[in-house]
DNA sequence: GTAGGAAGTTAGGCATGCCTAACACAAAGG
DNA sequence: CCTTTGTGTTAGGCATGCCTAACTTCCTAC
């Protein structure tokens, strides 16, 4: 229950499981491996870790799940990347793909406490108007 | 001069090193690793390495000095690291130490893209109105 | 059933980046 | 001088995270 140290990349790995079987997909370990552009071998070996920390659930060539744990770590990842996406495309202006790409970095190193900030942020400049008029 | 792979680590070095040299101490082994919160063996390693890029140059015992080369990417890392910081604690208020070490990070991860958007962002809330009307 | 190919795993290797421990050098004082 | 103290380097080790190559397992189609 510690605050796990679950590094950037293992992180990566949970929002693709979590992705991938939003989707329907069963999340397989050549799935998951596609989406992150990673060798397979990698994959298993990441999923190996995972499970040790309890984060995953994954038979021998079987389909890959998370635990309640897991998913919920990966929800928290999912939205950091989203609050921050949102924030790079409708605040900044910053052209989708590259916003896209700069998400899946900047969400392992922004601080609950910014994360917090940037949320607040969102909710008074867009809800208030998501369409609001800068001419 | 292609865009030199300088990692995110190697540009904390040089950070370092320009903001030692800015304060008029020459830049010591010692002082990098102090800074850095880092084994003076490890700043010893990198100096290696930012030599063979000729980012730095460093004689055996000797102080440490940026090249031109140098010089001007730890400019420019450091000019992201404050334009990153002063969003962080003047628009989304972010508590300044907290503000400091998020920039340290995602200094290393913002597009150039998104740091030029950054800059525009600032320039019209800052500079046009520092108390812009809100209500 | 059995031969494919696809999926998954294992083994071994490599780069980065950090560490500690031990050694070399330097500069200053007695 | 020569010893002491701090600075710098070297050597060796370790963790993470990725890779390729070779192997195993699975599944499907014949």
């Amino acid at each position: 229950m510690s605050p796990l140290p679950v590094s950037a990349s293992l992180q990566d790995y949970l929002e693709a499981i979590l992705n991938l079987s939003a989707n329907g997909e069963p999340a397989r370990v050549t799935d998951i491996a596609a989406v992150l552009n990673l060798a397979k071998a990698s994959v298993t070996q990441a999923l190996g870790v995972l499970q040790e920390q309890g984060l995953v659930s994954h038979d021998r060539y079987g389909p890959v799940a998370l635990t309640d744990q897991g998913y919920r770590l990966a929800v928290t990842v999912k939205n950091r990347h989203e609050v921050i996406l949102n924030f790079l495309v409708e605040v900044l202006r910053v052209d989708p793909l590259v916003a896209e790409q700069d998400a899946c970095l900047l969400e392992h190193s922004v601080s609950s406490q910014t994360m917090e900030k940037l949320v607040q942020f969102l909710e008074r400049n867009n809800s208030a108007g998501s369409r609001m008029r800068e001419e």
